[in-house]
DNA sequence: TCTGGGGTCCTAGGACCC
DNA sequence: TCTGGGGTCCTAGGACCC
């Protein structure tokens, strides 16, 4: 049987425990982070209910001697980085999943470093003394397992779940632990009396897919037996970029709507170009008074990271959008890009179809032909119509 | 007091191509 | 000429995560 390497750590109530550590007087006191909507809660205010994405409002009427503060996302990402540093001194396979958790795969270093729970204990005290925040680590044979862990370990907790005991760990708990299982799902687990890990693992997975779907029913089917292969990652590239403002319920008028979407393509512009890169598809988000969502995208033939061009798009589909807008009360206006490249890429036309990858090879020839191979660092298929990008600049 | 601002992935139908 | 199978891309919606 595999060993158990993979650790999930996950620091707690991240950005209320930034402001306890930078604010002496909040220590040992609840905290709420976020006027309008709870974005974190100190372990102090969670005992008396308090919870993310809760209303403001709700918030102090459940604990009305929380100290409220504004969020401060800079010291928040600066803290982050501080977090990740430690992370990568202690294993170059980091995961990053947000800014207050990631994956850490630890295997091969048992004889420099010691046994992964050893090495999960030095991680948490480094990042006590270093850093000042405390985090809960996971340890396990698999992802999921590991991230299972540090949710039941929490707060400020070290768990392992050893190779030979993750059914007895994972059966009994409810399955909204499980990965991808939401308020929807669970709904419709509970409507036929499931609602543990073990009685999803003991249902055919011909039955779950038939229930869930295809994806979402194999994925649930092999989490709850705790199967679960994928391996810790690194690298992995964002793949769409978003900003996105609340109206409130106030009517807006078409100016006001308009000058929303110039100030969210301006700052996506801005995003775009400072991560180098481009995108093709632009997606307009709307969410109504009653919270249904609506989105509407168009995707271009050439990439761009240009304000202008973003504008232009985003403000057709804000046009296009007219009548559902004002027939159903708007409450919020985001922007999506999508489908994102690298920037300073040679952008090819090729005749596509079933030889994808020789094309490819031949591109990449034409490519070395005209600018010389060691301008060649990677080479991206863009799809059908697009060709291929070979970007020009070293990694 | 209805609910912020970021993301990821999946599904399904239609267009289009070979 | 017609039919069918196989495949990709685009759009829209939805569930879920932090």
């Amino acid at each position: 049987m595999d060993e158990a390497t993979i650790l999930h750590a996950d620091l707690d109530a991240f950005y209320a425990s930034v402001e306890q550590r930078d604010d002496p007087r909040l220590r040992s006191r609840p905290v709420i982070v976020g006027s309008g909507v709870v974005l974190a809660a100190s372990y102090e205010a969670k005992a008396y209910g308090v919870r993310t994405a809760m209303s403001g409002g709700q918030a102090r009427r459940l604990c009305p001697q929380a100290i409220v503060v504004e969020p401060r996302m800079p010291a928040y990402t600066e803290a982050s980085k501080a977090v990740f540093a430690v992370f990568r001194h202690t294993t170059p396979l980091v995961e990053g999943i947000s800014i207050d958790e990631a994956f850490l795969d630890v295997g091969g270093l048992r004889k420099i470093s010691g046994s992964p729970v050893d090495i999960a204990a030095r991680l948490r005290s480094a990042i006590a003394e270093e850093i000042g925040l405390p985090i809960t680590v996971g340890v396990a044979r698999t992802k999921f397992l590991a991230k299972v862990a540090s949710g039941v370990a929490k707060p400020d907790g070290l768990l392992v779940v050893p190779p030979d005991g993750e059914l007895d760990f994972l059966h009994p708990l409810p399955v909204r632990r499980l990965w991808g299982v939401g308020p929807v799902t669970a709904e419709k687990l509970g409507h036929r009396g499931i609602t543990t890990v073990g009685e999803v693992a003991a249902l055919p997975e011909g039955l779950l897919v038939a229930m869930l779907g295809g994806a979402s029913g194999r994925h649930l089917h092999a989490l709850a037996l705790g199967r679960d292969p994928r391996p810790v990652r690194t690298g992995v590239r964002r793949r769409s970029m978003g900003a996105q403002r609340a109206l409130g319920h106030r009517d807006r008028s078409a100016g006001e709507l308009d000058a929303i979407v110039v100030g969210l393509a301006d700052r996506l512009g801005g995003r775009l170009r400072t991560a180098g890169r481009v995108c093709r598809t632009v997606t307009l988000r709307l969410r109504f008074d009653d919270f249904t969502r609506a989105t509407r995208s168009h995707t271009l033939a050439q990439a761009t990271a240009e304000t202008p061009a973003i504008l232009q798009v985003a403000r057709d589909l804000l046009a296009a959008s007219g009548p559902i807008i004002w027939s159903r009360g708007l409450t919020l206006i985001g922007v999506t890009l999508g489908n994102l490249h690298d920037d300073g890429a040679v952008q090819l036309p090729l005749p596509f179809g079933r030889a994808a990858a020789g094309a490819l090879d031949g591109a990449v020839d034409d490519v070395r032909d005209r600018f010389g191979s060691a301008a060649i660092t990677r080479a991206v298929l863009l799809g059908r119509d697009q060709g291929v990008a070979v970007p020009l600049l070293p990694d």
